[in-house]
DNA sequence: GTCGTTACTGTACGGACGTACAGGACGGTG
DNA sequence: CACCGTCCTGTACGTCCGTACAGTAACGAC
């Protein structure tokens, strides 16, 4: 955008349209055409600017993953303030997380380097470190409970405001996970 | 089946397969020919039997739908009751579960009577329960994170016994919904 | 034996998807 | 001016999906 652009900035409004649609439906819900009359460009403008599809996603995915690897590196004793770290984590990055916990890539292929598996491999980190080396199966349960009481609660609330969320969903989430409070 | 069939129950295999791939894909990402090659037949056979595509979500939803509408009307006194009526429920039911989490029907078209559109109605409908007539943002969001953490527990752990899932899950759920026990 | 029903197979169609590619409009640079 | 890179359109291709349809083999009924 060199040119005859003040103030159509194509590429970020592509980027926004896709970071709303996702999170509504989801990644592979979500037809670069849809994203396209969005924004008011054709299909093949998407593509011009993002490409392969992933790209769009690995685009939008790059400042939450930073983010998490700032927080994880902060380090934290205990298993309550892992979660506290989490659950700030999911709020602030709530346009995004439905594309952590859908499948990008297919089911079984796995190009290595893809960002889809990259992605899998984060969200088993989490789920290992919230369930524990070798979880017994009540472990198994509370780690997914957790996880998707995180995820349903994050995006299905996108219209409230942060501070609001956050406050309600780190007890929940406590409390989900068996700390009393 | 009347003909060549002593033990070859097509029609029920074809059943038994889309539930376990539905269960684990979802149903936009399971197609027909993902099932039919999972039981050893053509896609066509699955397209026979089933027509179309969503009569197979509708005939696997059946059992949970009367099970769901006998619990309701058996009547409940308190949330908290309720809260284990629809545990009981989800774990009992958890090979479907996904199928009424996600939305079968597309994004914005209501053919109305789709089994899509009763599905969203129902889903409503739990959802309203939890959350209470005219919900305040924290009831929002300790309403999804319960249903969020029903669904991925149950979807997440379908290898463990039911007793042992419903029981984590319950203690779980109500935490998470904020009763202190 | 003929007929009709049931349970499929093989083939093909129409649509949606992501993608590839050629071309055009525009502004910056020499 | 010519030249080039950027941004975008139009068109088209290959693939996969659900679906439609004609044909076929096996059985029971008469």
């Amino acid at each position: 955008m060199t040119t005859l652009d003040p103030g159509y900035d194509t590429r970020g409004r592509i980027l926004e349209a896709a970071r709303q649609l996702f999170a509504e439906r989801g990644y592979a819900a979500t037809s670069l055409a849809d994203i396209a009359s969005a924004v008011g460009v054709t299909k093949t403008a998407v593509a011009y600017h993002f490409h392969p599809k992933d790209r769009l996603a690995a685009e939008l995915l790059a400042p939450a993953a930073s983010d998490i690897v700032t927080l994880i590196e902060s380090g934290f004793d205990d298993e309550r303030s892992f979660l506290e770290v989490l659950v700030t984590f999911a709020v602030r990055h709530r346009t995004v997380i439905r594309l952590i916990m859908e499948d990008i890539g297919g089911a079984d292929d796995a190009p290595p380097g893809s960002p889809g598996e990259a992605l899998r491999a984060f969200r088993d980190c989490i789920y290992a470190r919230l369930a524990g080396p070798d979880p017994d199966p009540a472990g198994r349960v509370r780690a997914w409970a957790v996880l998707g009481s995180l995820q349903y609660a994050v995006v299905k609330t996108i219209d409230l405001p942060e501070e609001t969320v956050r406050e309600t969903l780190l007890a929940a989430a406590l409390a989900a996970a068996g700390f009393t409070s």
